[in-house]
DNA sequence: CTGTTAGCGCTTTCAT
DNA sequence: ATGAAAGCGCTAACAG
């Protein structure tokens, strides 16, 4: 059961004190080197680790955890991820831990840029971020490792950024999953086509960037015989949207699979619905409510998850371990499994189980 | 944040003192009415929660926790359910916690007994239980509620019984997927199989009856035109299976879809790709090595899955919440995800991320 | 029945 | 640079 061995016991065998072990543990300086390499080499013989518990509650500090991500509209996808944080706070709520959430919205790169300011300028220990825009990103982690806080990407990436964990889907392989799902629930010989909201900002979009290679990647190897086509929609307008659907669906109609790239199928999904439209299958990402009540009332086909409520969990429970005991070795970026849902599994899809 | 009030105020506020609060936060007796009612008051007033380190640091006892369970095969069904325990352990390793397993064989009632009865003898502090057979779960509950000890079951529950955990999946749901899995999968027009293992005990299969209900059900709904058969292999014995499963298929070419309501897909995959029998689907349950094996050769189309893995880790999790803070008023019946596995999202399938 | 008290193992001053 | 000692909030044994 390990966790036999204390501090005391460690010093004992180094021939220190155990304050002397708890500044080597922590790095907090003031060792001499020999000190150091005694205690070092009791601490690999034992294997020791120590007790969380008898840490955390002599540890009286408050942690001040900063959340940077686009505001968490009830229902929808960074909702999902905003209540993974709050489960982890919760969960870990006997360290003091105060959280403070920064919002910005997704379309606007000035609220982004303020709330990111904001950010850095709290001084908070721990920061997670949803990274959308990506030279504000790349400021705001320059800034982060100068001050030496650690931060969490959550959804997705930056390149050539040092999070000190990071939580996101293989976008490829859930742009081939989408692509499969929207190929069995077809008929053959079906067409198939990639719808994609216009964006007001100019966005990241860089998952679904990744999401569309995969999914034509895979027609291209399994059938390449069918075609792949490609329309846009508005989420703002949505009488727009309608018509550019319709006249396009009209315009084609050997297509009978269409891909959504985001969150957004159920606007697609309601508009065929509404239009008595039907035969034409929509898979899409994310368990969303709206898309929820499309799974249920069987207008759209299956849609493609990547557990944004465990990412946000797992973003606030690393940077726990991170600044509590400077478990910094871990493995840093983390993929998220992807999950299906259809009808069928839906009722029981859940990211947690207690409480 | 909460947790700012500690036990010291609540004895302050109620009149009385620590002890005393103490006590009747954990039902320990020897407390007046009186002290009682006050305490509770300002308990609830507060929302009092006590802090879960400083109670494990100065609770120095070693919990003793059993797990009864079949014998588990590396890459298996149960193998999962013991790396979710084990990984329990590892995460509550700051706490004294020793397991004990009593394997049995799932297919032999003598041993189950055996294993039970070794169970109940060793008086452990809680016991994890993979029911298999009835009655002998039964009179194993029957002695560990006569000693007040906890249980939980994995896997599926047993009617009529009280444990103070339960995880499994609603079977009739599983059942209801691998229908729909299949016929995507199957041209249109195809006729279904439900291939069964016959097994050398008596079993329970409790679960298989559920999913082939779920099964039969969704088909009946469905397409009511398309039949569904079902046929019988052996798992002892392979030669006797293949024959069975050739003339099966031989005498059936209409049949495109095999369901195998266990985790025994590989089986049959294996048989029809050694004879080369091409253009067949099979849908089975949990991602075993052979299975996973199986979908990535392409042989197997998808796979239904029941988290074993975190069922395993939230038992132990639940009934040290259990043992340590007598949280028994939690929901007692978790009812797991359902999860879809196939080719596309495989490689990123994981229960667990950390560590 | 109830209050008091001595720890649990770790962290953190504070002297030295 | 290092050891001693107090204290984190809770539990359990003991005295009353």
């Amino acid at each position: 059961m390990a966790r036999q061995v204390k501090i005391k016991d460690i010093a004992q065998m180094a021939g220190v004190s155990a304050g002397t072990v708890d500044r080597i543990l922590h790095n907090r300086g003031n060792v001499s080197e020999a000190s150091r390499t005694a205690v070092e080499r009791v601490l690999a013989e034992t294997g020791y680790r120590y007790n969380i518990h008898t840490s955390a509650v002599s540890l009286r500090k408050e942690y001040r955890i900063a959340i940077a991500i686009p505001t968490a509209v009830k229902g929808e996808y960074w909702d999902s991820v905003q209540s993974g944080i709050e489960h982890a706070l919760d969960e870990y709520s006997d360290i003091r831990i105060s959280r403070e959430y920064a919002y910005y919205n997704q379309f606007d790169i000035y609220s982004c840029r303020a709330s990111f300011e904001s950010i850095a300028e709290g001084s908070p220990n721990a920061v997670i971020i949803g990274p959308t825009f990506v030279s504000e990103t790349r400021s705001l982690c320059g800034e982060l490792d100068r001050k030496g806080i650690p931060y969490a990407f959550v959804d997705s990436a930056i390149e050539g950024l040092n999070p000190a964990l990071s939580f996101s889907c293989d976008q490829k392989a859930c742009g081939r999953t989408v692509a499969r799902l929207l190929h069995l629930t077809c008929p053959e010989n079906s067409d198939f086509a990639i719808l994609s909201s216009m964006r007001t900002g100019n966005g990241r979009s860089n998952n679904s960037l990744a999401r569309k290679e995969g999914f034509t990647e895979y027609f291209m190897e399994t059938c390449p015989g069918n075609a792949v086509m490609e329309a846009k929609f508005s989420v703002p307008d949505p009488e727009e949207s309608e018509r550019n659907v319709l006249n396009f669906i009209r315009e084609n109609p050997s297509v009978k699979g269409i891909a959504v790239m985001n969150s957004r199928g159920y606007i697609i999904a309601d508009i065929l619905k509404r239009t008595g439209m039907e035969g034409i299958s929509i898979v899409c990402f994310d368990l969303t409510s709206n898309n929820v009540r499309c799974i249920r009332n069987g207008s759209i086909s299956a849609v493609v998850c990547q557990r944004p409520e465990l990412q946000g969990f797992h973003a606030v429970r690393g940077l726990l371990r991170y600044l509590l005991y400077n478990q910094e070795d871990e493995r840093k970026t983390h993929s998220m499994p992807v999950d299906i849902v259809m009808a069928e599994n839906l009722p029981y899809y859940k990211e947690f189980l207690p409480e």
